[in-house]
DNA sequence: ATGGTCGGCAACCGA
């Protein structure tokens, strides 16, 4: 038995939220924090900061856009980036396994407007994760999912569900899929702990004063399979972290178990 | 009230 804590944010570029990532790390103690749109390259990544602090950082960036990394204070071996083979460099999947637990932490792809050739490949990008994950694990073993999934599932995730419905983000066609991972033997750790509405994890920077008007979005996961389900003990959105002088668009994911 | 995002990176693109 021992408390393990595990979360996600996509910090809409790593340099710029450095400082706000430290303390929160500092505070906050997590075992794993997964990263996204850290939007930069490998050789710029701010390891060091983090080795400071006693963590390592596992990372896959690339210039200006996207980026995953995974930062732990436990050995990781396995490490994976690139969900497709020689398609590393797109720097949205990083997969490892921290204390013998598979850590898979995403950014799906955006998809910019259904209709479009991005909006395709958000859908194919889903499945093939879905794919992966079907290929390498099995729901009856521990497994966590995390990260920026730019889905809203249900109504209850996102603040007009009646005028956003149809839109990037709020369409059926992204939630059958993410539907599927819930079949799967995925279950969502914020819906086990925490059912009612007005939980968010974004809001949109063009949207003025979003988060006061509680304009958000439910986006960002923290999935695991039913061993792993059975030992989370609580769940959490860190809107502490969004009172920072330049926060990012989203904030913090937490879950905890008791391993 | 005649404005209204952010970050990267160098003119706009992506979110």
């Amino acid at each position: 038995m021992g408390k393990f804590t595990l979360a996600t944010f996509n910090a809409n570029s790593i340099r710029a939220r450095l400082p706000a990532v430290l303390e929160w790390v500092k505070k906050q103690d997590p075992d794993v924090l997964c990263l996204q749109e850290c939007k930069v390259q490998d050789k710029d990544f701010p390891s060091t900061a983090f080795e400071s602090m006693g963590y390592t950082a596992l990372y896959r960036g690339q210039k200006s856009y996207n980026g995953v990394a995974v930062v732990t204070r436990h050995p990781a071996e396995g490490i994976r980036t690139g969900l497709y083979e020689g398609m590393e460099e797109e720097a949205r999947f990083i997969s490892a396994t921290i204390r013998k637990i598979p850590v898979v932490n995403v950014y799906v792809p955006q998809g910019v407007a259904p209709g479009t050739d991005k909006f395709a490949y958000k859908l194919r990008w889903l499945k093939d994760l879905l794919s992966h994950l079907g290929h390498h694990y099995n729901p009856k073993t521990p497994l966590l999912v995390a990260g920026d999934f730019n889905v809203a599932l249900e109504p209850r995730d996102v603040y007009d569900p009646e005028t956003l419905r149809g839109e990037v983000g709020f369409h059926p066609d992204e939630q059958t899929i993410l539907q599927d991972y819930l079949s799967w033997g995925l279950v969502d750790l914020l819906r086990k702990h925490r059912p009612e509405g007005g939980l968010y994890t974004f809001w949109d920077y063009r949207i003025p004063n979003a988060l006061k008007r509680k304009m958000g979005w439910r986006i960002d996961y923290i999935f695991t399979t039913a061993p792993l389900v059975q030992k989370s003990k609580n769940v959490w959105i860190d809107l502490e972290a969004r009172t920072a002088e330049k926060p990012s668009d989203h904030t913090f994911l937490v879950a905890e178990f008791d391993l």
